[in-house]
DNA sequence: CGGCCAGTTGACTCGCATCAATGTATGTGG
DNA sequence: CCACATACATTGATGCGAGTCAACTGGCCG
């Protein structure tokens, strides 16, 4: 691994210079490793640093009053944990590990002097903001108007799709190690529903989990099954990289 | 009005000058009226253009298969529709309106432009994004692990809290322009059942609601039962603030 | 006047939660 | 190597919250 997570993943969006590369490698300084079940952070405590994610896998929750628990997010290596709370001072999740992590603290600081120093990654961090909303938005519709059959599958769909994105697998197989009460926790059902779930999926032929592994038996009718359009994971940055060069050609105190 | 809202709302974020001001103004140009019960634009359609909000409320929304519908956000004055499709070539929801508006539109290019020119505002952009995925956030914790009578509580908090950051209302007392069927698609909950909680909450003397207006009677108790804390509607900005000022000291080369 | 939309209310249904029992794998200390 | 504890998963029985369908109301408008 030559490069770094989080320069891997930026050049999926746009070719990056030495010196951006530098600044983006600049983030992933000086890992720190997390035992699986570990927890980085607690809503409420205060929020200055960012982390990348070198290794590993991790989630965001929320406690509510009566104990039940809802997962926000899950992270996966090249991912930024915490960008939401650059405009808060408190941690408005908590964050923990789902396996045996390495990530790297930045202080939030240090977000606006990259902005200073490049226009493309300001524009780079836009848009992870942009996606992240995304990804926010489709969990909404799922939570709000699905069937737990649809939810699950939903779901596996959508790690699936990110996963591949940096990751390519052969066969539909990959590693899911998410307990089912986590599961549950980030679909809003029961970890008990969610083992019935899977039971249809797996009588449906469409899906079957083993352990952590999940592997998807048949995508097309699956992504049927969930009403799953994976446009919301394509980002398209042609538009914005194109304002970029046009701008690059003006006299620096243009304004257009 | 002699400035504009899109200013008066990043006002409250930090002090502007006078070309950061005219930057901000210059997004809100040219206005477009909709009458209510209008489409700004579809699921799918070429995305642009952003819209700042200069009066009025709009929603975006997704349809799903079987012809039911999320709505996913509401709009009022000051705020920026389309920002998450900075990422993306094609609208990842609909846009529609809840009353008479008017809109201005500007081209989502522009935002580079905005970029390059001012880092204040890059920082503040950034922050409005990180504020909206914080909206989102709660709308999902919202929506997977609540009740009815928590939803459609915590709804009613959440817009009374955003009205009065701009708008300062007395005896909390304001309008709310949704029928509850679009209430019942922000919630994942059915008119039906809306209508009912409705009767619930003002049977418990805690809220009540005529039309397109809402009164609540104890934000206290009503806090409490949808387990609302509108930290996640608090933003500090003062370590971002502070870190920029540092910056404005230094050689323009230094990194730090 | 009649049609339409928003809201209310009641009867019935169903998806998923909850509780409980059981099974299986993994780990720990004596 | 066994006794025990813990974590994760599966399965069945039962109950409740919210959806659905339907009838009815009141306001608004042409």
């Amino acid at each position: 691994m030559d490069k770094s997570c989080i320069v891997r993943h930026f050049r999926t969006y746009a070719e990056l210079d030495a010196h951006e590369e530098e600044l983006l490698d600049s983030l992933e300084k000086s890992p720190q490793a997390f035992r699986r079940g570990g927890v980085i952070w607690e809503e409420g405590d205060e929020a200055t640093d960012f982390y990348t994610i070198r290794r590993g896998w991790l989630f965001s929750y929320r406690y509510m009053e009566d104990g039940s628990r809802q997962v926000l997010d899950i992270f996966v290596p090249g991912d930024i944990a915490g960008l939401r709370e650059f405009a808060f001072s408190g941690r408005l999740t908590g964050l923990a590990t789902l396996t045996d992590v390495e990530i790297c603290a930045f202080p939030k600081t240090r977000m606006t002097e990259v902005f200073g120093e490049s226009l493309l990654l300001s524009n780079l961090f836009f848009a992870v903001a942009a996606r992240e909303q995304a990804v926010l938005l489709e969990r909404l519709v799922n939570l709000g108007r699905r069937t737990a059959l649809q939810k699950v599958a939903h779901f596996v769909l959508e790690m699936y799709t990110r996963l591949q994105r940096t990751n390519n697998f052969p066969d539909n197989h990959f590693r899911l190690p998410l307990p089912q009460h986590v599961l549950g926790d980030a679909l809003g059902l029961s970890a008990v529903h969610v083992s019935r779930t899977f039971g249809e999926l797996k009588e449906a032929e469409l899906l079957c989990r083993d352990g952590g592994h999940i592997s998807i038996l048949d995508v097309d009718r699956l992504a049927q099954v969930a009403g799953f359009k994976s446009t919301y994971l394509r980002e398209d940055l042609s538009s914005v990289l194109r304002a970029l060069e046009n701008r690059a050609v003006l006299p620096p105190g243009s304004t257009g």
